[in-house]
DNA sequence: TGCAAAATAGCACGATCGTTCTTTTTCGCA
DNA sequence: TGCGAAAAAGAACGATCGTGCTATTTTGCA
């Protein structure tokens, strides 16, 4: 369909936070915050319309107007987590120069993440159990997230690799898995055993793993 | 209280498959058996009394009257999951001599149940899930049962070192995260994200972890 | 400033949940 | 075989859920 009249931006918006979106974005965001919120601390499925209405002191049907379905609103937490998951583990670790750096940085930020959320929870653990027996567009959403994740993981050991920072030999799709299964030993041993050292425990486990598969070249001891 | 007659076993029970027991034992039995079945497949959150009874062909009062609640079932589920988890994977191995067989044997009989599992699901993986900032007698059942086999798992591995088949300074606490944090991984990528090959990749992994811990000793190549 | 459109609220619906109470059926022993 | 007890069924309750429909309020531009 054509516009006739091409709506430009308004030259003074009425509100400086808000970049020229009409209210009902701003809202929209809102919303995904406070469901991000509560989906972290009791789950994807448990996340429930008229308890995020709760916490925006809005209608049931003012916050279901945004998204149409549960589905949505799900998806659309899920997608704002994996942004969230991106811009504060993967994107600062490319300031690390590619190599061992970089993946020592990936690990160190993910491990910063890990300590907020042994108090909130990580979607991508939760939506796991939830979802794995079940179909439908939340799980695909919530597993292309998290596959695109561990493949920015892996790309980065298989850098490491080709730099000459690992064994040549080594597996990196091996490698990945290794150090995505300490991530998830430490949410099952802190978050719910309650384990004292669980966090060192990992740093150690990781350390195994480059020590293992780091070249014998630049092996330290 | 005292007992004037004390009941002594009837010498002919009415049913040989049943050992004296009253048939709301039986019963009772077999709705555990179904709601075990139902929530490795659904969780012990989704598990509704409702869902038990048409798997039972029973009413949900009829359900009901044997729990006095959901969360009586629920924990008697828990129970009986860990009752299954020893006879399928604890005592089995207690067949091998103590140290690294035994160790091994553990480890073999847990990737033989997850090779199950990846079709109905883990109440320990799934329960950590659900009930890791909740508290009441539910995640107390499954955080004690889970705490009993990873201590029995810890003390094999506690064996194989004093066995002198690890390194005398392997700390075992740290090989047991380690082992445990390849059957979570194996349960992620494999159920979740499906990816191919997960069980060959925690198999390579558990045989890097005993070469890394290994006395050199005993070390073959 | 006014008016269309967007945003939000209010209300009701069918379904499912755990639980309680009452009634009926079944069991097991004398 | 009969009778008391145990087991199971049936119906109803209040609550919560997602969702649809209709009114009301708010917004933003002419």
């Amino acid at each position: 369909m054509s516009v006739t009249t091409l709506p430009v931006k308004s030259s003074a918006p009425p509100d400086a936070a808000s970049r020229g979106q009409h209210k009902g974005q701003q809202t929209k965001a809102a919303i995904i915050d406070a469901a991000l919120g509560l989906a972290t601390q009791i789950g994807l499925e448990g996340l429930s319309i008229g308890a995020v209405a709760e916490v925006m002191r809005m209608s049931k049907s003012g916050v279901f107007a945004h998204f149409g379905s549960r589905e949505e609103l799900q998806i659309s937490v899920v997608r704002e987590y994996y942004r969230r998951f991106e811009e504060e583990i993967f994107s600062p670790a490319l300031a690390q120069p590619r190599g061992l750096p970089r993946v020592r940085a990936l690990f160190a930020n993910w491990m910063k993440r890990v300590a907020v959320e042994l108090q909130s929870g990580c979607i991508f653990i939760s939506g796991a159990v939830e979802f794995d027996d079940r179909s439908g567009p939340v799980r695909d959403a919530l597993a292309s997230s998290v596959q695109a994740w561990l493949s920015a993981l892996n790309r980065a050991v298989q850098l490491a690799r080709e730099a000459g920072h690992l064994r040549a030999d080594a597996d990196e799709q091996q490698i990945t898995f290794e150090i995505h299964a300490i991530i998830l030993a430490l949410h099952y041993e802190a978050r719910f055993l309650k384990t004292p050292g669980s966090m060192a425990r990992a740093e150690r486990a990781f350390e195994g793993i480059l020590a293992r598969y780091g070249s014998p070249a630049s092996r330290k001891r």
